[in-house]
DNA sequence: AAGCAGAGCAACCGCTCTCTC
DNA sequence: GGAGAGAGCGGTTGCTCTGCT
């Protein structure tokens, strides 16, 4: 067993004798690291780390690059915009961090999938519930996603009517119908102009908010809120505008917060099933059973009369 | 002020896939 | 086609920081 994990194979020396360096890397490994390979390059790891003298693994020290010492990484909180792409992405394609980070220009697949662990499944377990299962899901999608869209559009219309991210957020939303008030969440459309009256927080500002327009805005960064606890605390108050959720009357550009595009057609709201049950208390005696679990969970939803019999 | 618990995140591990010979 | 080495991916660990008691 070789100090990458794979039986010794690459190198044939043994980690004692190759006196190997372990944990955090010091500021002059990042230094001769990014020196080489400023000079000859990345790739080829294992030979790359013997011939820059570090003692580290070639695996060690890709890790190393691709996640903090590219200078196209970007650090820092997952912007609300990043945050719904996540969620969405996610939902598509499950653990596949890698590919998800592959729409997230910038952004590793160590930060999302630590994101998701740190941020989103910690909300699962608060909800009592696996974050694979449908109830989960499901709250994501018609819950969580919408409220962050509605947030993106609030901060963006706080800024700018037309900026960027309420481009993409009203693309968002055009392409959901969750957030038009689809038959299949009622609840939530019918929740009430409080539910759709967001207040940009405090902590969102046009000096954090971001767009994907360009690479550069993806340094901004949305701190205070860029958490999907903030998504349950959404402040109500008479930031009311309807507008926000009428499908059908955005129209639709190329320009996207999202390079790739996902906002205007990656969506697929259409072929998500409705879980009536999860949210109109179908099945009265389990969702009251679970209510409680459920739905105290941080000031959920700064809660609508309607939601709480779940 | 000290101790504790939880959150966040950098780094490692082990497996699989891909490439090269 | 098979073997070996490198690369990549997802899961896990453990350290550090922060907030609470």
């Amino acid at each position: 067993m070789d100090v990458n994990g794979r039986g010794g194979s690459s190198t044939g020396l043994s980690e004692e004798e190759m006196d190997l360096r372990r944990g955090p890397w010091t500021v002059e490994e990042d230094l001769t690291l990014i020196n080489y390979i400023a000079t000859h390059g990345e790739g080829r790891w294992n030979s790359l780390a013997r011939c820059a003298g570090l003692k580290r693994t070639g695996k060690s020290c890709r890790l190393r690059w691709l996640n903090y010492l590219r200078p196209d990484v970007r650090r820092g909180n997952i912007t609300l915009e990043e945050q719904l792409l996540i969620l969405e992405l996610h939902s598509r394609w499950g653990n596949r961090w890698s590919k998800i980070a592959q729409h997230l220009p910038g952004r590793t697949d160590n930060e999302i999938k630590n994101y998701w662990r740190t941020r989103v499944q910690k909300h699962a377990k608060q909800l009592k519930c696996d974050v694979n299962s449908k109830q989960f899901k499901d709250t994501m999608r018609y819950l969580w996603m919408p409220r962050l869209v509605e947030r993106i559009q609030a901060a963006a219309a706080a800024t700018s009517g037309s900026s960027p991210a309420a481009v993409a957020a009203h693309q968002f939303s055009g392409s959901c119908d969750i957030v038009a008030g689809s038959a299949a969440v009622p609840q939530m459309a019918a929740g009430g102009s409080d539910f759709y009256g967001g207040q940009v927080s405090t902590g969102y500002t046009p000096e954090n908010s971001s767009t994907a327009a360009s690479s550069d805005s993806f340094g901004a960064q949305v701190s205070p809120v860029s958490d999907l606890t903030e998504i349950y605390n959404f402040p109500v108050s008479d930031n009311h505008n309807p507008d926000y959720f009428q499908t059908g009357q955005v129209g639709y550009t190329d320009s996207l917060i999202s390079p790739t595009g996902y906002f205007n057609h990656g969506l697929d709201f259409q072929s998500m099933e409705p879980n009536t049950q999860w949210y109109d208390g179908g099945d009265t005696a389990t969702a009251t059973a679970t209510a409680d679990n459920l739905w105290n969970v941080e000031d959920i939803w700064s809660v609508q009369p309607q939601f709480t019999n779940i």
